[in-house]
DNA sequence: ACCGGGATGTTCT
DNA sequence: GAACATCCCGGTG
């Protein structure tokens, strides 16, 4: 398991999610396989949440790549996303679902209301709740791993033919159109297998 | 299986 | 005051 270099995260969050398939998002104890991710692309993506320019909510998402950008959805989920591209972009990559690989037996207290197994982590407020990711979290150097979370590679390259296909989660947004999401073909952890449309 | 609504806090109009 | 990068539960067929 080497965790990734810095370099790794320094480019277009559009060629950085497909590469992030099949790594594995580390927390403590507790670790995921990165099955399904979208790319969020700052100025040109009025989905992003730094489409406006920076707020105090987004300092992290401006910030240096390699850094992990939580946040809170609808009140209550956290989403977790490693920051893309060069410093002062305002790019990321949301992980959007994660296989458990270490640490199951601990994930299944933590989601109580998880009946099977694939309801662990197949989902992106799901997998931080599994992990164990939430808003303190926020600003997690994933190289140094400063926080207790990095994305490491174990040797198993990104699938040879990833499903490219729209985001989840956008009403008319024409964020919706932009075909930004990849998940591994055949996974059962995929949140949504199919397109979002 | 599929669909509608509620929870709940931050951000922006 | 509305929208929101979600999830869970209870209704119906």
């Amino acid at each position: 398991m080497k965790t990734l270099p810095r370099r790794f995260y320094r480019r277009d969050p559009r060629d950085v999610a497909p590469d992030l398939l099949n790594k594995v998002l580390v927390c403590g104890t507790r670790s995921g396989r990165i099955v399904e991710t979208e790319a969020y692309c700052g100025p040109i993506d009025p989905g992003a949440h730094s489409y406006r320019g920076l707020t105090p909510r987004t300092t992290v998402m401006f910030g240096p790549p390699g850094h992990l950008y939580v946040y809170l959805s609808y009140g209550i989920h956290w989403c977790c996303n490693p920051v893309c591209g060069e410093d002062g972009e305002g790019v990321a990559v949301l992980i959007r679902a994660v296989e458990p690989v270490a640490g199951i037996e601990e994930m299944r207290p933590r989601r109580p209301k998880a009946r099977r197994d694939v309801d662990l982590t197949n989902g992106p407020g799901k997998l931080t709740e599994a992990l164990g990711i939430v808003g303190a979290n926020n600003g997690a150097d994933l190289v140094t791993g400063d926080q207790g979370i990095v994305i490491a590679d174990d040797g198993t390259p990104p699938p040879v033919a990833p499903i490219q296909t729209w985001r989840i989660g956008f009403g008319n947004n024409p964020a919706r159109d932009y075909p930004w999401r990849w998940f591994v073909p055949g996974n059962r952890f995929v949140s949504r297998p199919e397109g979002a449309r």
